[in-house]
DNA sequence: TAATAGTATACTAAATATATAGAGTTTATA
DNA sequence: TATAAACTCTATATATTTAGTATACTATTA
């Protein structure tokens, strides 16, 4: 049930992406940034982004001054999305996958006690990852952020 | 966000064990009865249920007329459980297992986004696995063979 | 004591994951 | 217009995991 680390990469770029977009002005980002900050191997993350960029998750900008930027409105990007481009299906499983559906050789899909529950995790993970975008992520962050700084919650004795 | 075929055919074994066991009176069903009704190769079976025997959720009679049985009643026997020996931890990424903890190496956990919304799936996936066991599958088979033979539920014209 | 059935290891081929290398292309700007 | 910055593209390399095979061994029972 793992994320590969080109899955996981991918998303920190992203969401790295997605958090500097406001700072930056064009969301213009340079792998090699992105490759420090996350430490990620550079010439890896470029194969990740161009995979993304491929996909049209992403645009770039050649040259001086270039770099990656997203290619959508950060709300309209989910992390489900690009994990499917990078590591295939969400489901555990493919005789209930929605995007690369196969039959398992079961005898009677119908009654499969496997599959039915193999697709209550496959709806489960789905109903997060496709449903949470970069956007959400952003505020969550955020929020960790200010929850952090509010000691308030967190009562301490003097 | 794959099972591995290893824990697809263990789940496979253990819930057609589960199964059978009302059926065999003492529940003693052998690996290459197993196999060919699972389509399994049986070689690969044997492993397989060596090493959940190992881990104490099976028991084992040889000779004639052995075989595998469960080593604990049906409801106290999960999926969660065998899919951990099999396959490891349910956690895509391992900064958000309970059983297999590891730091991924972000600046700070509690404000890694990427984590955040892991630590969702993980329970989400944990919600469901770590909570239907073997006899709750077999109920939910159960349903489903009854459903089909009760054409009420899905009319057809004549 | 022979046949049955699980035990235990070792081995291997193929696929996948995780990179690394290097030559090429585009662009800004000095 | 030359140069350096930055992405593009493909090939290659290495390690690990997956999925399975092989083989010799041990225990049980008819």
């Amino acid at each position: 049930m793992r994320l590969s680390k080109r899955g996981e990469y991918g998303l920190r770029a992203m969401i790295d992406l997605a958090i500097l977009e406001p700072e930056t002005g064009n969301g213009v980002v340079q792998i090699k940034e992105i490759a420090e900050r996350e430490k990620i191997p550079a010439k890896f993350l470029e194969q990740i982004l161009l995979t993304l960029k491929n996909a049209g998750l992403l645009h770039s900008k050649m040259g001086i001054g270039g770099g990656y930027y997203l290619a959508r409105p950060a709300d309209e990007i989910t992390l489900g999305h690009i994990i499917r481009i990078l590591d295939g299906p969400l489901a555990p499983i493919r005789c209930v996958s929605q995007m690369a559906y196969e039959p398992c050789g079961c005898p009677d899909e119908r009654t499969c006690g496997l599959r039915l529950v193999m697709l209550d995790v496959r709806n489960a993970i789905s109903d997060i990852l496709d449903k949470t975008s970069l956007m959400d992520v952003c505020k969550r962050v955020e929020d960790a952020h200010l929850k952090l700084e509010e000691p308030s919650s967190s009562p301490q004795h003097d």
